[in-house]
DNA sequence: CGTATTCTTGACTTATATCAATGTCGGTGG
DNA sequence: CCACCGACATTGATATAAGTCAAGAATACG
């Protein structure tokens, strides 16, 4: 149990709370580990915990009727995952992949309850991380529902380029390890869809590729093609 | 000024609330109606209000880079809309058009946020109402990644006669004045490829087709249509 | 050094969008 | 009340994006 409380002023839901509150709040987490290729929960399983990713990353992934499983969301440090609990929701709906070594702080459900109820600032800063990923999660719907297969590519590489960036020499890198098959299940579309536009940018000067990695060279580029009109 | 609180009783967002608290909240709140066709909001205005839908029916469409605009949510009776306040959304993110005659409770911003604190179990009913939205939300997207047009728009047809299905004798009928394109912008696709689908399912004894209206004769084939795997 | 995973590439098929025309319903005003 | 007009819907022909099938090449890993 117990983790240093500075590591929750980074993420937005506990920001606005009183340096005690994080206290208590730090006191009653407990720490966990994955390695890389670990699942922190699985689809399915009884949900009985909130997470906040403390360094790593991961994907959280729902598979439903058709092809292949869809990855709702990447997880980057800092951000929090699984928390709308309510009457419903007693099983996960995704399935949580830790794409490189992770480290996550978790709360108890019942633990978290209470802390919900006894500290009078964290309602509000849930409210407002939930009304994020609402946001979030319409604008790619947004994306997937009105634009062709190149354009959301190029969308979720620049929000990965955002949050996982990583200058280099020759541009900034992708700093997960992310496969073709997974940059297709973001975007609904499949892995060889995938590999021939990265190929194409490619020899655009745009990208390089690589195994399970991605630098981007000319960010502005990709942004005129990620909204160009047609 | 000030509604029936026992018009609150209906929505969750309201319906653990002690009596009298809802009689606050009523108290709060504003009428307002909107003829078929008017908006209660645009894309882009500045957000200043919180709505309750009391009667009638909205669809809720944002705009972006694509083509036609993408409707975000059908909003039901009961069903409360643009609640996701944080210091971000200063303008509303999508536009809120009367499918037919609508009647609303709003609730100015500053006035929710008094309530919000005020009320001890108001900001649980907004965490678990934000929940259902981003699941809802995460399944929509779901769907639109991994199912081909004729599967999501037998989900699209499907929720809306849950929602808004009206018994007549020859099966259900979606009681919302939908076109075509409406049907479209819900699924990410044309107009032209929904009416052929419809006109299929009508040609199999499925449904019957109509202008701005559709009655779902056979529920049970559409469900199948929905989930089978190819 | 071999084996498994990931990635690329080509040929082909199919779903879906686009273009274009026509048809039908329902309301409005003459 | 009827005729017209505008919104909505159907349908066909065609184009194209994207999925599928099928090898093969590159890279990482044990």
């Amino acid at each position: 149990m117990s983790i240093d409380p500075d590591l929750l002023r980074g993420t937005p839901l506990f920001a606005s709370l009183a340096a005690s509150a994080r206290q208590t709040i730090a006191a009653a987490a407990s720490l966990r580990r994955l390695a890389a290729g670990e699942r922190a929960f699985t689809q399915g399983e009884p949900a009985g915990e909130i997470f906040l990713l403390l360094a790593g990353g991961l994907k959280l992934t729902r598979s439903g009727w058709g092809r292949e499983p869809v990855i709702l969301r990447i997880v980057h440090p800092g951000e929090v995952f699984e928390l709308d609990h309510g009457p419903h929701r007693i099983r996960h709906d995704a399935t949580a992949n830790a794409l490189r070594d992770s480290t996550l702080a978790v709360w108890p459900l019942a633990v978290w309850q209470r802390l919900l109820h006894e500290l009078p600032g964290l309602p509000f800063g849930l409210i407002q991380a939930l009304g994020l990923e609402l946001a979030e999660t319409q604008g790619r719907f947004l994306e997937i529902a009105s634009l062709d297969v190149p354009r959301r590519l190029a969308h979720a590489v620049l929000r990965l380029i955002d949050r996982a960036g990583r200058l280099e020499e020759e541009g900034t890198r992708i700093n997960l390890p992310l496969s073709r098959q997974d940059l297709a299940a973001m975007t609904g579309t499949t892995l060889h869809n995938v590999s021939r536009i990265l190929t194409r940018w490619e020899r655009h000067g745009l990208i390089i590729g690589g195994r399970r990695t991605l630098l981007v060279r000319d960010i502005p580029a990709l942004m005129r093609l990620a909204t160009a009109e047609a």
